[in-house]
DNA sequence: GTGCCTTTGTGAAGCAATGCACAAAGTCGA
DNA sequence: TCGACTTTGTGCATTGCTTCACAAAGGCAC
């Protein structure tokens, strides 16, 4: 059995330290912006709302990148943070379902201000078909593979309805394509190797409605039986 | 030190256990309008992308639901996650902020068809104040505190622009609101007892880009250094 | 009934993330 | 140069989640 030995610069960064690292960022880049210089690990954890000790130890997996005494310089940080996510090269981006929610995304203007660019605004309905969406023409999905070879597309967002998504999902793997970014409420097959990341709203709801409930009726506990005439 | 002892009917269900519940909701609702009865663990999670046993552990925090040898009861236990989500009731969301993104949310079918309803929509700006969306028209943001109590909003989901996030925070939780569904890209500040929920494409993007970046360089590091003629 | 087969529910082990607390490392004024 | 002060980086204990593996429970055929 092998078992990784950690190393002073070690590569393998917890997930969770992953998905925290955009927070920071933009906490970053919003003191940057207000001309700060440094910040300390206290007041930048007060900024992206956790505490300052996690805040450290996710810092020191990227490196050992502050000055004790004084804390972190905010511009060297960012752009230490945007490196290890990959943000200093440019990341060509394919949305695939042009509905509400595709042109909201399309229009979206945090995507550019990263490393983000839609290169592809794709969707099977021919009346959605030569629309104009920020400033891009939307292509028929028949074109799928051919836009994402021809234009480098690495990541696909499917906004897609949950029927068809599976079958835009199975299609841009086999186009090379390892990153998606799903909002079709279903669960993606996909392979080993293929990254899949959800965004799903109803989920969140539910969510919230659990605990809300929770909150409403503190302790009494409910009936837990069937409604009246339900047979079991 | 006072240690919790779990109960057989043990009110403390874990977090992470609570957000596969709507999962697995969505893979049962499925299963019953195909017809299917019974499932068991293995098959239920194979279809909502878990391992069968975090399925039967997550749950049996609900209670003891299944039956060995044969599985567990489609609707029944549609109707007990259901219950335990708090789906059973009805409850009034406002969406505050009607651009691109506040458009889609009011237009996904999935709301309705949980016990989500959407009770109103609401935007500061003029020009939008007016409009019919999905059968509601726009009223002005004014009108929150109003909207709010006289509908029985009990979440908010908040899809304006990250410059007026946290002033619309502040004045649903003063007006009671104690789950908020964010779309802003800011960290929202918030006392003990409001539940927030992010929803952030950016971050996903990013997340998504890192692991990118790690399947394309896989094993070389690159040069850590600043880029040329930075100064430190 | 009885015995075999399937599937649940759950202790227990393993793993990952969190938070504390402090030594080490640096700054800065005198 | 020195000493006081600040703040980082991290070892360690703790908590929470996941996974394994199996006894207990029930169905079903005969």
């Amino acid at each position: 059995m092998i078992r990784r030995i950690p190393q002073a610069r070690d590569r393998g960064i917890p997930d969770a330290t992953v998905a925290r690292l955009p927070l920071y960022l933009r906490a970053l880049n919003g003191m940057a912006e207000r001309g700060t210089a440094t910040v300390s690990s206290e007041d930048l954890a007060l900024a992206a709302g956790v505490n300052s000790a996690k805040l450290r130890k996710d810092l020191s997996h990227l490196g050992s990148y502050g000055t004790r005494g004084v804390g972190y310089d905010v511009q060297y940080l960012i752009y230490q943070i945007s490196r290890e996510l990959g943000l200093t090269q440019d990341w060509a981006v394919a949305i695939v379902g042009v509905g509400n929610l595709g042109r909201a995304l399309a229009n979206y203007g945090g995507f550019a201000s990263r490393g983000f660019r839609i290169a592809g605004l794709l969707d099977a309905d021919p009346h959605v078909v030569g629309d104009r969406i920020a400033g891009l023409v939307v292509e028929h999905a028949d074109e799928l593979e051919s836009v994402i070879k021809k234009r480098g597309v690495s990541i696909v967002v499917i906004a897609t309805p949950a029927t068809s998504a599976q079958q835009v999902c199975d299609r841009v793997i086999a186009a090379g394509v390892t990153s998606i970014l799903n909002f079709a409420p279903v669960v993606l097959a996909v392979p080993d190797g293929v990254d899949v990341r959800k965004v799903d709203l109803s989920i969140e709801l539910q969510i919230l409605a659990f605990h809300e409930q929770r909150k409403a009726n503190g302790g009494p506990i409910m009936a837990e039986e069937w409604p009246d005439g339900v047979v079991m």
